[in-house]
DNA sequence: AGCACGCCGACT
DNA sequence: GTCGGCGTGCTC
């Protein structure tokens, strides 16, 4: 028998299966998608089973046998080795990349170098001494004790050998329980044997007679039967006792919120939305709904009843969310209606807490699974929905390899077990919103706020004319003024500073032009090497200006806020205010979002000061102010879906405000008022927004009326990164099809990270049948010849940002 | 990628 | 002479 296997070795000429033997007693144990531990050149590895065969094109004595096989079950259900090689050619990646992102880390190999004796005569006494009465000894030992020179030397005349040794992270946690399996004759036996001193054995033997149930841990003999440890062992030896070690899974501890399930009501809306899903569901229509519904619309409550549907009928369900350790209001909704049917996987769990719910998952245990991204692998074998939450956000797309979106695998296992999508939204993507528009998704539409509060007043503050009045402050005097009033009130504060992008414009603070690309409709990006302004798109550069070109007004410069700024002048203006600080400072530690939300949740400070990561998900009854203290550092990113951010972000934000009873008020200020994106997120206009911005989307030849793909290539050397940038583009160019663009090369908006100089190459395409294929021959070219350069090209297709 | 092999300059 | 520098080539 000969099993084809993927070696989790990530390099180009190894990203194809290699043939193995399999020993005979191994044969009833291979199946495909299991993991094995094989020997590859010198040293040894674990890998995949992909395929199983009689036959191979090899010399069969050439072949090399597996060494092991890790798991009795495979660990890769028959859909998620599909998945992969579907997953490989959509994104580029290698084969094994695929297979181990679809797995939580604790099941990914790690590999420990040991040095282990033959031949101790031949070793001098220091390095004997490492070994001490050991076979083997870590290469990192050597290392610290600086004998590696000597451990070379020894390598070669075979007194050492080398081994590589394939450490597992995964294991199971286990607890040891007592067992009363002896039956009472035999223990009253031994209890009638015991010697006068035996007191302690006596007690305990009597006890566990008394006892209904027939197991203990340690902790409860010594806590109910006052026993100690040496008077278990005693028992145990007798044999009225056996051990045995179970295994268990590691309590994930959240913070208490002493709440109940509420079920709420649907509305007409809901309902109507909901009968479609379920329909859906019953008739296993493969369709992807777009829930479109504003905030406050009550898409949550849809999602638990759709998938409690689902349940019903057997299945299995998949919940995304954007990321779920900043959404546990979230997550407790789903955990308060479904109990312990529901695992959870986010980055703040620990390695062995993954594994433990993926097991639960692997198992059949759970019937749910709320995560982030990578829980849309989740090895279920009968899902009926697969739901994504704020399905227009960019933390859906993986940004290093492999590069796939969420949302076009759920698109995938949704065909593959002809179950409903539903992505949902109250600010979808204009890709999302376009298909839905084409009929390729079912759009569902939610218009009313479920419990009837109306939207929060927004107020979009001028800068300008503070800037005019004589207010260099960030805070406008109407936005102070409201924060005093709300302070005085005794009602909760949000602020929101947004984050500064990563790329910094130049801004006319008298009329709030921003410098653009005429070509591109991009906002030029200010290098400060030679006062420079550079599209990274088209690659036009031209000079700062020193007077604004539209009002001639010398307030031009570039713009940006820091964090702390902020703070100080908080405590400037409001020095009785009690301020939580949420960013990725004060985020680090493990379960800091959750902790932090508690205690604005629980009244703790008047005022939350936060960037991006507030704005989802935060539902508390108390705030009823929202601020946004810098509207136009999305606006202006220096990427063609600014706008569409910018909109979302606005109305996300302004959602956060008079969600209860109390009505909501929200201030934005911005230099650009009378920007479409701020000016229609107001009143939450989503399909005038929507139309707008098609309309630049077409005439630019964006997304969703192109397609992209971005080409990146990155050096040391200026020189040398934009020489072989050429090249790729110039390739390309000559090589796809005439209706294709091509665009660049330029130096990225960010020219130069960890020292390395970075162009990229834009590809704009309608249609490109060649694409995947010309890409893969560029990767061969480069990994066969350019790479020895020190060139690094990455390929990303859909990029969710061009910066 | 990671390791072995092999071919040349700088030392004991 | 030998140690050890890293260029080259292979991994079922």
């Amino acid at each position: 028998m000969i099993v084809e296997v993927i070696v989790d070795v990530s390099a180009y000429p190894i990203d194809r299966p290699f043939d193995y033997v399999v020993p005979e007693e191994l044969e009833t144990l291979v199946e495909r998608g299991s993991r094995v531990h094989v020997p590859f050149g010198p040293r040894k590895v674990q890998g995949f089973i992909t395929n199983i065969k009689e036959q191979t094109d090899l010399d069969i004595s050439k072949l090399k046998a597996i060494h092991s096989i890790i798991d009795v079950e495979p660990v890769m259900t028959e859909e998620l080795l599909q998945l992969s090689k579907w997953l490989t050619n959509k994104t580029l990646c290698y084969e094994i990349d695929a297979l181990q992102v679809m797995l939580p880390a604790a099941l990914r190999a790690t590999y420990k170098k040991n040095i282990k004796l033959v031949d101790s005569s031949a070793l001098d006494a220091d390095f004997l001494a490492l070994f001490g009465k050991k076979e083997v000894v870590s290469y990192e030992a050597i290392e610290k004790a600086g004998l590696l020179r000597a451990m070379k030397k020894y390598l070669s005349d075979g007194a050492v050998q080398l081994e590589t040794v394939i450490k597992q992270h995964a294991k199971a946690k286990t607890i040891a329980k007592y067992k009363v399996t002896a039956d009472k004759e035999f223990i009253v036996e031994q209890l009638n044997s015991l010697t006068k001193q035996a007191v302690k054995q006596k007690e305990l033997i009597e006890w566990l007679l008394k006892q209904e149930q027939t197991s203990f841990t340690m902790k409860q003999l010594t806590e109910l039967a006052n026993a100690t440890n040496s008077t278990v062992k005693a028992i145990l030896e007798k044999g009225i006792l056996e051990k045995e070690t179970e295994e268990v899974y590691r309590e994930i501890t959240s913070l208490d919120y002493q709440d109940i399930d509420k079920r709420f009501e649907l509305t007409d809306e809901q309902t109507e939305a909901l009968t479609k899903i379920n329909h859906a569901q019953e008739y296993a229509e493969n369709t992807t709904f777009l829930l479109h519904g504003i905030t406050g619309s009550g898409k949550t409550e849809i999602y638990l009843n759709a998938i409690e549907h689902s349940i019903v009928n057997g299945k299995q369900a998949i919940m995304l969310v954007p990321e779920i350790s900043l959404t546990p209001q979230m997550t407790r909704r789903f955990k308060l209606r479904f109990g312990d049917q529901v695992a959870v996987m986010h980055s703040g769990l620990s390695i062995g807490e993954k594994y433990d719910e993926w097991r639960k998952i692997w198992r059949g245990e759970v019937k749910v699974v709320v995560g982030a991204r990578s829980a849309i692998f989740a090895p279920f074998k009968d899902l009926g929905i697969i739901i994504l939450d704020e399905e227009h956000e960019s933390t859906y797309k993986q940004d290093d390899n492999p590069r796939y979106h969420a949302r076009d695998v759920a698109i995938w296992r949704g065909e593959y077990h002809q179950c409903p999508v539903i992505l949902g939204s109250a600010t979808p993507s204009l890709e999302s919103y376009a298909r839905a528009s084409k009929g390729v998704y079912s759009l569902l539409k939610l218009k009313m706020r479920a419990k009837e509060q109306a939207l929060p007043t927004v107020n979009v503050v001028d800068m300008r004319a503070e800037l005019k009045n004589g207010n260099r402050s960030m805070f406008s005097v109407d936005l102070a003024d409201a924060v005093r009033d709300k302070l005085e009130k005794k009602e909760q504060i949000v602020l929101f500073l947004n984050k500064r992008g990563f790329s910094s414009f130049v801004l006319c603070r008298d009329c709030g032009t921003v410098v653009e690309c005429k070509q591109c409709d991009i906002s030029l990006t200010y290098h400060r090497a030679g006062e420079q302004l550079k599209c990274h798109y088209c690659g036009h550069e031209e000079p700062v200006p020193t007077k604004c070109p539209e009002c001639n007004s010398e307030h031009i410069r570039f713009f940006g806020t820091g964090t702390q700024k902020v703070e100080e002048e908080i405590a400037k203006l409001f020095p009785y205010a009690r301020v939580l600080r949420m960013d990725v400072d004060t985020t680090r530690a493990k379960g800091a979002h959750e902790r932090i939300l508690k205690q604005f949740g629980d009244g703790e400070a008047d005022i939350l000061l936060g960037t991006q990561m507030i704005a989802k998900g935060l539902d508390f009854p108390n705030i009823t102010l929202v601020g946004v203290l810098n509207a136009d550092t999305t606006l202006h990113l220096a990427d063609f879906r600014a706008a569409e951010k910018t909109f979302q972000l606005m109305t996300q934000v302004s959602g956060r405000a008079g969600r209860h009873d109390k009505e909501g008020q929200v201030y934005i200020q911005t230099y650009t008022p009378e920007h479409y994106a701020i000016e229609l997120s107001k009143s939450q206009l989503y399909e005038p927004f929507y139309h707008t911005e098609m309309l630049t989307r077409k005439q630019y030849g964006y997304p969703p009326f192109y397609y992209l793909t971005l080409v990146q290539v990155t050096h040391e050397n200026v020189l040398l990164a934009s020489e072989y940038a050429k090249l790729a583009t110039d390739w390309l160019r000559a090589n796809l099809s005439s209706t294709t663009m091509v665009v660049g090369p330029t130096a990225s908006a960010i020219s130069k990270i960890q020292n390395r100089y970075r162009y990229q190459c834009l590809i704009k395409y309608k249609k490109e049948p060649l694409l995947i294929e010309k890409l893969q021959q560029l990767i061969k070219m480069y990994r066969t010849d350019w790479i020895k350069k020190g060139v690094i090209l990455t390929i990303d297709l859909d990029p969710s940002t061009i910066i």
